[in-house]
DNA sequence: ATTATCTATAGATCTATAGATAATGC
DNA sequence: ATTATCTATAGATCTATAGATAATGC
């Protein structure tokens, strides 16, 4: 592995670990055993570190956002959707932490982020409206599946900061397990608007996901 | 007012408007046109501050949660608690930040606002269940009240972090007239549960909170 | 006497660069 | 020749404290 990929990997694992705020360039050339400044002949400073590995997650994202190609999808195909959709939340967390700093650290990022979100909604209202020709979910109003994409990709975003902020000084491990607590929440969204066909299903599928603990 | 009281004021309005993370003790001290050690004589250090500022934030939200004292809850009492809340937050916009930071740094803080989250939980699930007492949501089973009132937290904190990201470098006055459409994707969760006779109420308001531009 | 405030400063980082040296690719 | 790496360091902060001085409260 080149360097400067190492440095990705390693400013990851860091970030993920004791938090982006608390690593510095310092740290990571330490950690990889280099000097510091072979680290910034690699890359001009950290935002730029971290615009990288953005740029990693996005067509991370991308792919399993434009996997589900088949013109009808199941009860299952949606459950798949959203492990995957949560298990690469939990392998770049730390970027959702303070995106907010990001965003304003590197006008790239801003620009590059407000497009993905906009094509995450686009990508999740054109999965719903699979999900309603598949006979998944009932037939809704365009304004309402927007509404609805929204607020699905606002659950799956904040279910992230939520777990943070309860789980405590538990382990990561533990966390990796209570995020699928965030499936079970997500689909309570939708319950309302599932078919008499699909709701048995997903009722069965969801209890897998119910959290242990209360 | 206390030079105490003045180093909390001005560090909110500093974090709220240049990011908690770009204010240093130093800047809130020449903001206030005192010395650094001055105010290190009164805040051992500025997670210090931050904690002070928590608990205002905590007493101004426990205020109104508890407040709908009323036995029976109208549409209208819902709309005016959750112009509350909204308001409330974007007071109080930094801490919901990277709040995870705050946490691991201080483990009153985490313990305070573990307890915060749960009081919250508690009480959204209690107002709730008034609006099912009260004609305006259909009855619910105790696990869907409860999963009901996580989402609906899980949207309010998760919106503010949606429109800080995409809302752009527009000033924050756009943001805080941007907020109410918050009000909208709340009340598109509770959509399926109103009873025929809120629906048509809850629609003509909600109207009103419709975001002008897509 | 006690509380509030200031000045001055130690000590710890961190970022980023300059300039030298080693390793590679034609 | 070019690319990768290192050492050394300037310069900018920041946090937090010590010790002196001013202001207040009995």
């Amino acid at each position: 592995m080149k360097t400067r990929e190492k440095i990705v990997f390693a400013s990851l694992e860091l970030f993920n670990e004791k938090g982006e705020r608390n690593v510095s360039t310092n740290h990571i050339a330490a950690h990889l055993g280099i000097s510091p400044g072979n680290l910034y002949y690699h890359y001009r400073n950290k935002i730029d570190i971290i615009y990288e590995i953005f740029l990693q997650y996005q067509s991370l994202v991308d792919g399993y956002m434009e996997a589900p190609s088949k013109q009808f999808l199941t009860v299952e195909d949606q459950f798949l959707f959203l492990e995957a959709v949560f298990e690469g939340l939990w392998e770049f967390r730390f970027l959702h932490r303070d995106l907010e700093h990001y965003l304003e650290s590197d006008p790239r990022l801003q620009k590059d982020y407000q497009c993905f979100t906009q094509r995450c909604l686009d990508n999740i209202s054109r999965i719903i409206g699979k999900l309603e020709d598949s006979s998944v979910l009932l037939p809704m109003s365009h304004q309402l599946r927007r509404s609805f994409a929204l607020n699905t990709w606002i659950i799956i975003t904040g279910w992230m900061s939520y777990l943070k902020m309860t789980a405590g000084c538990e382990g990561q491990r533990i966390s990796k397990d209570r995020l699928r607590q965030g499936i079970y929440q997500v689909i309570h969204l939708e319950m309302p608007y599932l078919t008499p066909e699909a709701l048995q299903r997903t009722l069965r599928l969801q209890e897998s996901f119910k959290p242990i603990l209360q």
